[in-house]
DNA sequence: TTCTCTACTGTGAACGCTCACAGAAGCATG
DNA sequence: CATGCTTCTGTGAGCGTTCACAGTAGAGAA
């Protein structure tokens, strides 16, 4: 009685169904799956006709289990995973390569590696052909992780420009030190010209990168690097808290500071206020992220936003491309100054 | 010359070679593999021994090719993905259930409903078999992709009380209103005795809930509902702004508000602050949530903890329980008062 | 000894798909 | 009229696993 297209199902139809409902061979209907090439358009017609009618959906199992691939990418993060979850930028990034691959009808494969367990069962999923690749969060300098995978020749690409990997792998970045360049000429523009910096860790890209934009624009100008200027974070609230501390006892005429986060210049702006200086009327600040912690910040604060959106986009473009045979390769993104109150 | 274990692999071991190497048959191998049972001391360990050394990993979709099950579920947000993506609450769900499931050996796919177009082939590919059951976040009433996944008999796990579901559909949820109880007491407690609260969408089971704990403990405590001390909100900062300029106007003598949502708290807080009330001095201010938000405000805001972490844990427990034939289940699990500085 | 029962093991036969190949047209060229 | 070429189609094989079944060995009971 009822035995409609709803209600539960106990076998989903295969391609046979498919074939003997178009009157056509399983070839002709796995030609039609498969790009419709070397098909004629009568065929093609009746076969599309016949998947509507009997509501087939390919066996992906059976499909991989032939074709050696899994039509399916991983996301991996391997950096300790308070930090990235705690970024809503991280967010931005999730989500994008999702829809981005979404798209393409490539499911996603969620994997954290968080202890050493994780990490070899993950690593072992990986290189056994689970995923076709593999889409990389980890900062890690010299990653094992990353590493064992590049060597078993699993397509990679990583978010951000990985440390010790070698060329061989894809990256998808924000141009760090652009940004940094572009927000000291925003502060030299505004007169200021004791322009402190707190870096990120100098053992990572972005904290490097930033940190020479800084240098660069100010050498342009014609001014000397006062290393009195120059104190590191590790982009922990903490750190930038304490680093402006250190600005301030050792250059106490400083007028502005780059902070390589936002995070880190929500400390700063603490100990600022705590210091009895205004911002940004005694001294500016400007941050780097364009975080949430930019808004919630106050004053709010003048950012570097990188285009997350785009890097997930274009992650996901050099992933495909990469498992489609196309040699690895490199892509920097713009970044964006965004002002705010701070400066 | 270099053939050693290291180095890019062609053709990974079958259950074949691991037989061979093992001196036993493909059945025995497959038993070991599947729990053990019916196996030889002798034979387990020599395949074993065998597995460790070709390095073998189970090809998952000739496994799945005849047992029907893909032995992987799928995380599936049908929420307007704004508003969660944004919530680090989402992340720590994400996180605990990707770990929950990795510890089964379980991959997580991410499924991200956002246009229809992306609900009908998350709901194909569902349907289609290529999970066997699906965490759900969707706080829709009556959402679509939920039922017909209900409908279609895959095993479904609803974070929070789902709306407008038959009774068949599994559900894990912090208890809301014994969260909304605990601040009203402590509110109480601290000598209050004129509460406002600013609600959650009433459409929702949290907002329901929420409130329903509020008007609980006054009576209890032998007064009367005021409406005008009740107004509503949808969970965002601007609906906590007005909410409580609403309240000012009509009981200007409020003494502390229960607000539903720290995000919604932080209008709350703004809007205080403008009318020059000070907070808890003046009117003590409860949130809900424990988010980032809680700490970021000032102050800082006294709020309810929803275990998330114990929510995702149990999500999974109860998903896979119903994959393995259990009935569906409802968990209810308590939460906690965090103190701070608003009350 | 013979029988039965249990514990274990090996062997096709699938699962649903793609791929290589063989073949059948249709059509122009020699 | 044969030959080649292109375009299209069907068929068998096989991907790596599990499952059902048949079978073997050893222990205990008759």
């Amino acid at each position: 009685m009822t035995m409609g297209n709803t209600g539960g199902r106990r076998k989903p139809p295969t391609i046979h169904d498919v074939a003997r409902e178009a009157g056509v061979s399983r070839g002709t209907v796995s030609r039609v799956l498969n790009g419709g090439h070397y098909v004629s358009p009568a065929a093609a017609q009746a076969v599309d006709a016949a998947i509507r009618k009997t509501g087939y959906v390919v066996n992906r199992h059976a499909r991989s289990l032939i074709t050696g691939r899994s039509d399916s990418v991983g996301f991996l993060l391997t950096e300790p995973q308070e930090r990235f979850f705690e970024d809503p930028n991280f967010n931005v990034l999730l989500r994008g390569c999702t829809q981005a691959l979404a798209a393409h009808d490539v499911p996603l494969l969620l994997m954290l590696a968080g202890t050493d367990d994780e990490r070899r069962r993950i690593t072992r999923y990986i290189t056994a052909g689970h995923v076709d690749g593999v889409l990389l969060v980890s900062s890690h300098s010299g990653d094992p992780v990353a590493e064992e995978l590049r060597a078993a020749g699993v397509p990679l690409v990583a978010c951000g420009k990985p440390i010790g990997l070698g060329s061989k792998v894809s990256y998808v970045a924000a141009d760090d030190r652009d940004g940094a360049r572009d927000m000291v000429r925003h502060l030299l523009a505004l007169g200021r010209r004791r322009i402190g910096v707190v870096t990120g860790p100098l053992d990572t890209p972005g904290g490097v990168e930033r940190l020479a934009g800084y240098k660069e624009v100010l050498r342009e100008a014609g001014m000397e690097i006062d290393e009195r200027l120059v104190v590191s974070g590790d982009y922990s609230r903490a750190s930038g808290e304490a680093g402006a501390e250190r600005l301030l006892a050792r250059a106490p005429d400083v007028d502005a500071v780059f902070v390589a986060s936002d995070l880190m210049a929500q400390g700063v702006l603490t100990a600022l206020h705590r210091a009895g200086r205004r911002v940004p009327e005694d001294v500016a600040v400007g941050g780097f992220d364009d975080s949430p912690a930019a808004v919630a910040a106050s004053p709010e604060l003048t950012t570097i936003r990188q285009p997350w959106d785009r890097i997930s986009t274009e992650m996901v473009r050099v992933l495909l491309a990469q498992m489609g045979g196309e040699d690895p390769a490199a892509v920097i993104l713009p970044t964006e100054l965004v002002k705010r109150e701070s400066t």
